[in-house]
DNA sequence: TTTTATTTTCAGTAATTATTGAAAGTTCGG
DNA sequence: CCGAACTTTCAATAATTACTGAAAATAAAA
């Protein structure tokens, strides 16, 4: 296989990777470009390579931006914008972690709270607060872990994992 | 707030979740309608309940069947099938896990072991290996993190959670 | 075997989500 | 302030994904 072909094929299957755990397509493969790419790039060359439009280009890159993968670079003497991606790994499950525990998990969480505190003392009322208690203990369980891994260090990962896989 | 309207706050907060972490809306629903029911429900229930066609009932049932998140039960003297969700959150939790790392991780994680053995050796090639390597060594771990959660048990869950939380 | 109750399938349609591209906005040098 | 270089916005459209409902299949009862 060629390089060129082996990075088109990478951009795929990050694409596709990231559809599949919520992250749109073109957002996935702009950043498995940035990934494979020593050098800072323009939106122009994104646009070439992922043969995209302008405007898609520039709304996910800013999102990349606005969730810690992606830095703007300015180049001396020029008035074009360059970006490049945060390259470690464990950073990057980290950023993403969080904007997808901010959007997706913690609305989730505050309205099964809310649901705990119906008034409603028929059997099938307190079957149902006991439920939402149950789900909620779980939610809150993993809400936590998440959280700590977010804040968490490369130090603590290697920890955790060398306890957890041992 | 009634317990009517608590309930089907909660197929909506279900739904939504489901959706952002890659489960179809109606699936999540029927789950959440199935996990606040104490008896066994047919498919007319849930498809009055859910105000959904009898082919969309169908499909995702049988899908939540196939995750072993719901059990058909047949009650003795009648044809019609009868549904249960399974209720215990950990048990959930590793039945999805399960899934989602059967369909969306593990081709994903092959994809990217191919891509670590192309043949070129510029400067380039060798830098799209190493950026592959690791890549795919970030996603073993979690993969394996992840294998190892699915085929724990509770017990497990509460030692992994006693040591992280702590 | 025929009738009836029930489940499954799937082509057509609807709903949702992502993308384009051109116009408007911004920023900077002269 | 003006014009050029570049970025952002957003209405229209395309692509994707989910849902409907009626017909076909299945299975039990008569």
């Amino acid at each position: 296989m060629e390089l060129q072909q082996a990075r088109e094929k990478f951009y795929q299957t990050w694409g596709t990777m990231g559809t599949n755990w919520g992250i749109n397509r073109t957002m996935a493969q702009i950043h498995a470009f940035l990934l494979v790419s020593e050098e800072p790039v323009t939106t122009e060359e994104i646009m070439e390579e992922l043969l995209i439009s302008r405007g898609n280009a520039n709304i996910n890159i800013r999102t990349l931006i606005d969730w810690g993968l992606v830095q703007r670079e300015l180049k001396a003497g020029e008035r074009k914008e360059y970006f490049t991606a945060e390259k470690d790994m464990w950073t990057i499950s980290r950023r993403i972690a969080r904007e997808r525990r901010k959007k997706e998990l913690e609305p989730a969480l505050q309205a099964i709270d809310e649901l705990r505190s119906i008034k409603d003392n028929t059997p099938e009322g307190k079957k149902f607060r006991s439920r939402m208690s149950d789900i909620h203990s779980t939610a809150s369980t993993v809400d936590s872990l998440l959280q700590r891994f977010i804040n968490s260090n490369d130090n603590w990962i290697v920890k955790m994992i060398a306890y957890l896989i041992k």
